[in-house]
DNA sequence: TTTTGAGTTGTTCGA
DNA sequence: GTCGAACAACTCAAA
């Protein structure tokens, strides 16, 4: 006879503690079947077998099922099509509800109706709750119930709307005793699943209270280390934000300010699915763009001829990561400099980010590009040589990413900064002038 | 309804 | 060298 149980369905929030859904898995009425489904839908869409992203689940998925055999349980671990895991789920178990955290993508959303649909099928109950965000969708809306479209006053009603009870850290340690018993189950390999492992090293999903108390001041200079590195922790949930927001962002105003940004972002995401293929500014879209295949190479390979652009190129291609700063001078010379679609760095960068998350990596390239919602105005185009001198004046950080930037191998800027930067005002302009009334 | 103040991260120019 | 204004208007949010 099939054992009833209640599924988890872990996604993006790969850890046991202080984690929403599961919390609320393990306290409803059947013992919980811990699952996580490498997703063929998604897997299929990476180029790259040594992806890092794919390392970095299957790493923290071996963390979880060690923790869960401690409480005689186990993770199952399926790699196929959604529906058809749940399809075969339901032949080996009888499932009577399934919880997961909400995510916002347009992707997620999808898939996940579609399985609302499924579940409803067969009478299982399909319990989706917020875990990844702090506050979502219409939680901190305008007083005309409208979502805000500006940061700052949407922040301002994020720190007037948050209580330490919406932090509490929900301890599901002490529900241990509801897991499904079950002996351990094997995790299928990275090679069997098509993949192998990424030869990076992931940051610890741990913060250093000296890092985060000096962000305010420290967090500009790439050659610091001057920021979390936490980005990739948020992004699969080995981390819990609500435990970040309580613990770190308590202790600095600015770090808190980059976890409002983080809700801001896909609250815009929930609210204008529409900015994944457009402008947020519709009238952006009409820029009239270069898109030159070779200089866009070049600015991949990091040979720009601009020593901190590439440096910042050469940092996310050898090790998934950029610094914040650095991630705005490149997507600004991109832009601006070399006036390439947004889209086509968004891309780029969504291959490569080890922390790639939609939302973010959405809204800070149209930041950039000038088209986003609450974007930088198309006239400030970042001056390389400025940010330099502010930034990186000791050129440590160059020096470690572009060691031949002052030897004769080193390319000759792609275009001269002062022909670029009127180039790019020349053609911003012709696109939005005549804006409709 | 109307009005007012403001808007992540910058650069350049001229006094 | 330093400082303030201009860059371009527009739209948002709130009073």
């Amino acid at each position: 006879m099939k054992q009833a149980v209640s599924v988890f369905w872990f996604r993006r929030d790969l850890r046991l503690h202080d984690n929403t859904g599961l919390f609320q898995a393990l306290k409803g009425d059947y013992p919980v079947l811990p699952v996580f489904i490498f997703d063929k839908a998604i897997l299929d869409e990476l180029e790259d077998p040594a992806d890092a992203r794919v390392s970095f689940i299957h790493q923290s998925l071996l963390a979880l099922q060690q923790q869960l055999v401690a409480a005689d349980s186990t993770l199952v671990v399926r790699h196929g099509a959604v529906k058809q895991v749940f399809f075969d789920l339901c032949c080996e178990y009888d499932i009577k509800a399934v919880y997961t955290n909400n995510d916002y993508e347009p992707y997620a959303r999808k898939r996940d109706a579609e399985m609302s649909d499924f579940f409803r099928g067969r009478s299982i109950e399909f319990i989706s709750v917020k875990d990844q965000v702090i506050f979502e969708k219409a939680e901190v809306v305008k007083e005309d119930g409208l979502p805000y479209t500006i940061f700052t006053p949407y922040s301002r009603k994020w720190r007037a709307t948050i209580t330490a009870a919406q932090l509490r850290s929900l301890e599901s340690e002490k529900l241990m005793g509801s897991y499904h018993k079950q002996n351990a189950l094997d995790i299928p390999s990275l090679q069997q699943i098509g993949f192998s492992h990424a030869a990076i090293s992931f940051p610890a999903a741990q913060w250093n209270e000296i890092t985060i108390k000096r962000y305010k001041e420290q967090r500009d200079f790439p050659a610091v280390a001057g920021t979390s590195r936490l980005s990739v922790h948020l992004r699969f949930g080995t981390l819990s934000i609500r435990a970040l927001a309580r613990e770190a962002g308590s202790l600095n105003e600015s770090f808190l300010s980059e976890l409002i940004w983080r809700d801001f972002y896909q609250m815009i995401l929930w609210h204008f699915p529409q900015v994944v293929a457009s402008s947020f500014k519709p009238i952006y879209d009409r820029i009239n763009w270069r898109n030159n295949e070779k200089e866009f190479e070049a600015w991949c390979q990091g040979l720009t001829g601009y020593p901190i652009v590439d440096a910042g190129m050469r940092e996310l291609n050898q090790t998934g990561f950029m610094h914040n700063r650095v991630r705005m001078i490149v997507a600004s010379f991109l832009t601006k400099h070399l006036l390439i679609d947004w889209r086509w760095g968004e891309a780029y960068f969504a291959k490569k980010l080890l922390d790639f998350d939609l939302s973010a990596n959405n809204g800070g390239w149209q930041w950039a590009a000038g088209s986003g919602c609450d974007a930088a105005p198309y006239f400030r185009v970042f001056n390389p040589y400025i940010q330099t001198k502010k930034f990186d004046p000791e050129l440590r950080y160059i020096r470690q990413w572009v060691p031949e930037f002052e030897s004769l191998n080193y390319p000759a800027p792609i275009v001269k900064h002062e022909l670029a930067r009127e180039r790019c005002l020349q053609v911003y302009g012709a696109a939005l002038k005549d804006r409709k009334p």
